[in-house]
DNA sequence: GAAGGTCTTGGAAACTTTTGGAAGATATTG
DNA sequence: CAATATCTTCCAAAAGTTTCCAAGACCTTC
C-alpha cells in the first residue's frame, strides 16, 4: 500500500472512529507504529486530524449528518431555515414520523404544538417533547448508536413497520439525480419502514448535499412528495426534481419571520 | 485508553449525571482515581467542568439538546450508597435490565464497565451509556411518559417479553410484608415483564419507602432474590423479609471507602 | 538495463509524558 | 476537636515520542 492510500485509510477510520490509538490503526492498514506515526503527523499538517498522546482524533468531525455529541455546527443556518420551512408544511393535528440527524431536529424544534402523536428513533428528538403534555411522543425500540443517539436494528425497524402516520421528515447524507443516499447501512432499513408506513413523505436535505451520493442508495424518487432544502441548493438539480414531478421548497437564505 | 479520549468520556459522562464522585468516574473509564483527578483538573481549566471536593458537576448545563436531566433531590445520599451497593452484586459480564426510576439511574452510574450489554426503558440510563463503545443499549419501545423519561406501553412491555437478562434492576414506591408496590400503573406492567425475563430480580428501594403501600400491588416475594435498601430501613421489615428468604442488602449509611 | 541517488520503512536508543500509588497536608463532618 | 475522607505533592514504573540509522523500494540518469 502507498503512502498516499494509507493516509486516506487512516483518516477515513479515524472519522468513523473518533479516537484511535496508533497501534491500533497501525494494525488497521498493516504497518508499523513508526510510519502510522509519521502519518499522523503528516495529516495533523494538513489540519485533518490531530495528534494525542498515544494516538490521534479527528480534527474535522464527520461532516456526516448523523452527529449530536459533538456540536452541530455545521450548516446550521440553512438547517434553521429548512426546519422552519419543513414544519410549515404540516397540518395541524398531524402525526409524523420523524428521523434522526441534526436537520430533522430542527425540524422538530419548529413543530411545537402543530403535531400531538410523534414516532421517532432519535433520542434527541424524543427528549424534545418529553417534557410536553401535548405531544404523545413514540419511541421506537432498537440499540443505541454510538454517538448519534440513534436507534437501529431490527427492533427499530419492526417499530416502523407496525407504525402508520399522515407524514414522515426525513434526511439523507446525499441527493442525485437518482435518488437519495444514506452513509449508515443500518438507518438505510429505517428508513425504508419509515416511508412505507407514511402516507406523505418529506425529505430534508440542504444543499451542500445536493449532486452527491454517499455509500447506500436509500430510495429512488417514486414515493418521495416534497424535498425541502436550502437557497444553497444548485439549480439544475432543483430543476431537475420539479420535473419529476416533486415538490421542492428551497428555504430562504435569512431566517424568515414567523 | 488514552488521556484525551478518557477526558471526553468523563465530559459526556458528566453531563448526563451531573454530578460524580472521583471514583465513580475512574471506574467508568477503567483508570485510576489519581488520573481521573488530573483530568478532572484538566478540564476544569478548560472550564467544561469544575471540580469539587470529592468529584466534579457539569459546568456548562448546555446539555446540547440532549440530556435528560435526572434532578433529585430526595434521599440522594441513601440512594447513592443503595446504587453502589447493589452494582457489587453484579458479576461482570452480565446483561442487567434497568428500570426506569431514580434509585435505578444511580445502580446505573456505578455499573461502569461491568457490564456489557444493557436493557432499560429509562431514557436518563439510556443516554448514561450512549456515549460508551463499549455498552451496547438496548432501549425498549414505548411511548414517553411525561416528566419521567421513562418508556411505557403495549410496545415497552412487548420488548421485555421478548428479551431475557442475567439479572433485572427494579424500583418499587412501597414495600410491605405481602409484597412490592408502585404508583404508576403503566409501569407495573413492564416491571412485571422485565421480571419474567431476567434470571434474577435485584429490587432497590430506599428506607423511606419500608412499611408503605402505593396504588398498585406489583408482585409478591415468590420472584424477588435480592432488596437492596440503605440503613435506615425500618429492621423489623427487614427480619420479616430475611425469614421469607429474600437477600436483604443494607447499604452503610456513610458511603462505603471503595 | 545498470548505477547512483532519493524516499520510505522499521527498528533501536535516549528522552519525555503519563500513570498509579505513597506520604503528608488540608478539608469535612459530627 | 477528633475521625475520616479527600487533596496535593512527589516518585518510580510504564507507555509514548523523538531522533537516528540501515535496509529496501523507487526513480532518475546514463
Amino acid at each position: 500500500m502507498h503512502p498516499e492510500e494509507r493516509r486516506v485509510k487512516i483518516e477515513s477510520y479515524l472519522q468513523a472512529a473518533e479516537f484511535a490509538s496508533l497501534e491500533e490503526l497501525a494494525q488497521h492498514v498493516g504497518v508499523s507504529v513508526s510510519t502510522v506515526r509519521r502519518d499522523v503527523a503528516e495529516l495533523e499538517a494538513g489540519k485533518s486530524v490531530r495528534r494525542t498522546h498515544g494516538g490521534a482524533r479527528t480534527l474535522q468531525p464527520k461532516t456526516d449528518e448523523f452527529v449530536f455529541n459533538v456540536r452541530d455546527t455545521h450548516q446550521v443556518a440553512e438547517k434553521e431555515a429548512i426546519g422552519e420551512a419543513c414544519a410549515a408544511l404540516i397540518q395541524p393535528g398531524q402525526n409524523v414520523i420523524i428521523d434522526s440527524g441534526t436537520t430533522c431536529f430542527h425540524v422538530a424544534k419548529h413543530l411545537g404544538d402543530k403535531v400531538a402523536q410523534v414516532i421517532t428513533n432519535s433520542l434527541p428528538v424524543a427528549h424534545l417533547f418529553s417534557g410536553s403534555n401535548r405531544h404523545e411522543v413514540h419511541v421506537s425500540g432498537g440499540v443505541i448508536y454510538p454517538r448519534l443517539g440513534t436507534l437501529v436494528g431490527p427492533d427499530a425497524v419492526d417499530t416502523f413497520l407496525r407504525m402508520h402516520a399522515d407524514v414522515a421528515i426525513l434526511s439523507g447524507s446525499g441527493i442525485a439525480e437518482d435518488g437519495i443516499y444514506n452513509s449508515h447501512a443500518l438507518i438505510v432499513d429505517i428508513q425504508r419502514a419509515m416511508m412505507a408506513g407514511a402516507a406523505k413523505v418529506i425529505f430534508c436535505i440542504d444543499g451542500t448535499k445536493f449532486a452527491r451520493r454517499s455509500t447506500f442508495f436509500l430510495c429512488d424518487f417514486a414515493k418521495v412528495d416534497v424535498v425541502v432544502t436550502d437557497a444553497g441548493a444548485p439549480a439544475a438539480l432543483v430543476e431537475k426534481l420539479r420535473v419529476k414531478g416533486i415538490h421542492v421548497v428551497c428555504a430562504p437564505a435569512a431566517p424568515a419571520a414567523g
